[in-house]
DNA sequence: CGTGTCATGTAATCAGTTACATGATTCA
DNA sequence: TGAATCATGTAACTGATTACATGACACG
């Protein structure tokens, strides 16, 4: 069982909250799991007409005059099977790339200062992404009380939590290396 | 300034430490930074061919009786320039995807059982990375002390671990959410 | 004698983004 | 009047993996 396509079931995710057309599954998860999610029109659109073709999704062509029609899909039982096939299968943890690593460790190269830019830069992402996982988070707990969904979507808010509360430590440790190593530096070029 | 193939810089980079063949690349990137960038060779061999090509690196051919020739590629003073301009230059930072949080997004479909499977194998695999990463992290502090990049490897290795300490908690955190729910769960169809 | 390592590479395919095109409606 | 939103979609491109092909040598 090959790493299929995930984009797909994302789409089916979508659909089985209920009938929506493209522009309205952007639209969700945009809204819903945007913060390590997403998805294009480029893939939403082929992936629809795909899955209508392989059975596991349904379209309903709604007319209306002058504009283009809206294609509302609803998802059929047998996507309702994919689905919690591959919810039920094993994530593949190939861990992702990470550019701002890949720069900090050739960075002596290029210098503490671009270094402590780097980091900086890097912190206030964090802090602001930081800041919205907590409103998030309080914002779910009061306006979702009782939806059955909400004790997973505050699981996957938790997560985002958890890791920037540790790259903040982490940028503030490193900032703390960084200067350090710059006084070194400086302490070597007097000498010197 | 669109962000451009990133591959090519991470090869630039470790040719910036000495010529080297890109059989030689892959180890090095498997062994130095495999916890957080990966190439295949259908990227290096092509992207080495085309750094020659642009003047950033030149190519020595080492002929081998009887074997494929050994190809040794060394980096240009503009290839230089260029690693150096990327190096300054800022990290884009589209958060990537994340398919377990994706599924746990999901999970109430698949029921409790399946979710804390998915966490349980996680928390596994999160507790083998802190492992290594502190074994790496007590191996560089022994064997390389005095090399004048250690103390931007451990900047790298540092943020792993805390990464990873903070997904062991959130582990734990899900896991004690998830059995309160099952747990609330049984007494509703008790009742029910 | 088989497995693993050294060492090159290509072709096919997949996954995904970006840019483009169209055009009505709504709102400030 | 102009920008944003609704709503569809495609084509071109990029980035990256996978599978394949070749073949010698070393090690146990």
């Amino acid at each position: 069982m090959r790493a299929r396509n995930r984009s797909r079931y994302a789409i089916l995710g979508f659909l089985s909250w209920g009938p929506m057309s493209g522009y309205d599954i952007r639209k969700m998860i945009e809204a819903s799991v945007g913060n390590f999610w997403r998805e294009s029109y480029g893939q939403i659109y082929p992936i629809l007409r795909q899955l209508e073709s392989e059975g596991l999704a349904r379209c309903r062509v709604e007319p209306r005059d002058g504009r283009p029609d809206r294609k509302v899909y609803s998802i059929s039982d047998a996507g309702r099977r994919e689905l919690d096939a591959w919810l039920a299968s094993p994530v593949d943890d190939q861990p992702s790339r990470n550019e701002l690593l890949l720069k900090l460790f050739f960075a002596r190269r290029a210098g503490t200062e671009e270094a402590v830019g780097l980091v900086e830069t890097f912190r206030e992402l964090q802090s602001r992404l930081f800041e919205r996982y907590e409103a998030i988070e309080s914002e779910l707990r009061g306006g979702h009380s009782g939806d059955a969904d909400l004790p997973y979507w505050l699981i996957t808010v938790r997560y985002g939590r958890h890791v920037s509360r540790a790259l903040l430590d982490w940028c503030d440790e490193t900032l703390g290396t960084l200067g350090e190593l710059r006084r070194k530096e400086g302490a070597a070029s007097e000498k010197g």
